[in-house]
DNA sequence: GACCGGATCCCCCAAAAGGGGCAGGAATGA
DNA sequence: TCATTCCTGCCCCTTTTGGGGGATCCGGTC
């Protein structure tokens, strides 16, 4: 490697930057340039900085990591994205990807792992987590299969709305999404809608 | 202070225990005695180092820190326990202090917050995170108000199950769940059974 | 042009859910 | 002892949901 890794380092909890900065430290080819807690000033700091690489939690308040990823890559292409985040938010892997990450590794991995995420983002690869593999197809195909309107409708059921409530909200027939819940259930695989927000919640598919 | 306070470590992302413990590192007075990345083997260390604080991590895979909590107070009740998790479960608050717990703060404080945290549990006093007060009495009694098998239906809705699958598992009349249901959704505030679902998922009443 | 997926809407019907009131028994605690 | 809470069960009734079958229209794609 002809220089070193810029890195800059993006979670709202500082215990997380800490030990993410004493990671790094042992890595001699790797300078953490910056650190942000959340999303806006993460992106404000990308383009002042411009890291070969930006570690992002996903979950954080204000801007997610979903949004600053986005608007990164858009600004700053050249700064690699390496999504960070933990074990139960798996099925954010294809949004994220989606978002313009060119990696994704779980908190709990090792360093050792986290390292060569890091070099392998930095060199224009893209890594992901061999732990999500298994779980990939199954929650992935899961949420991708539902359409943006299905999740939409989706999200409304999660608040509580009845097929009315909705059709109001929307402004489609009552029968319209009575015809999308039935289409959700099939492709959740899920009993009744209440299954379905349940897994759609644990999946990270709605919030 | 007299001596050391020796600190056990207890969390299954090793980017967090290394946070902490360059966190701890940096006050004299505090000692690291061991890490555990799951409650099985943080019930076992304890017992073994006795600690005069356990820094324990909520959420983790096999016995989660809730249970690990009960078992140490009950096997080592010199032994204090100060749960430290994420933003977003701040409605654990109520059953970490029933299980035994004598601290609680939130990941993302400030590590001079942490440390005054450990100091106070060590020396027998009780720590609440002050960013908790607001959402203490709105989440809390929200949660309180469920009783044990109101919470233990809820559970069973969030899986998918009608009144008559939850009446036969719990060998229960379905009118009783029918009640049961009812109470619960007036105390959520709740329309339907799949809003009471989406609340308790997001409040981290049920899993 | 033919085809397909997505969104929209309609019918029918059985089952489930929700809302109200009521009440007995057990346990807890004032 | 009395009051309270909780779990349990039952009645009534209306509304909602879920499952099945259709249909039309539109924007892509082959």
């Amino acid at each position: 490697m002809p220089q070193d890794i810029t890195c800059l380092i993006v979670d709202d909890h500082e215990v997380v930057r800490e030990g993410l900065r004493l990671s790094l430290s042992r890595a001699s080819h790797i300078r953490v340039v910056g650190e942000a807690s959340d999303g806006a000033s993460a992106v404000a700091l990308t383009e002042r900085r411009r890291p070969n690489v930006v570690i992002m939690d996903v979950r954080m308040p204000g801007m997610d990591g979903l949004q600053a990823t986005r608007e990164i890559t858009a600004k700053v292409p050249e700064s690699a994205v390496l999504l960070f985040t933990a074990h139960n938010e798996r099925s954010l892997l294809g949004r994220g990807l989606e978002a313009g990450a060119r990696g994704y590794i779980l908190k709990e991995a090792p360093h050792q792992t986290l390292l060569r995420a890091i070099e392998k983002v930095a060199e224009g690869e893209g890594y992901v987590d061999p732990a999500l593999m298994p779980s990939f197809l199954n929650s992935r195909d899961k949420e991708d299969m539902l359409t943006a309107r299905e999740r939409e409708i989706l999200q409304l059921l999660a608040d509580g709305m009845s097929n009315v409530e909705v059709a109001g909200k929307l402004f489609i027939s009552q029968e319209t999404v009575k015809s999308h819940v039935r289409h959700i259930l099939a492709k959740l695989e899920a009993d009744t809608r209440t299954h379905a927000v349940a897994i759609a919640l644990r999946e990270s598919i709605i919030d």
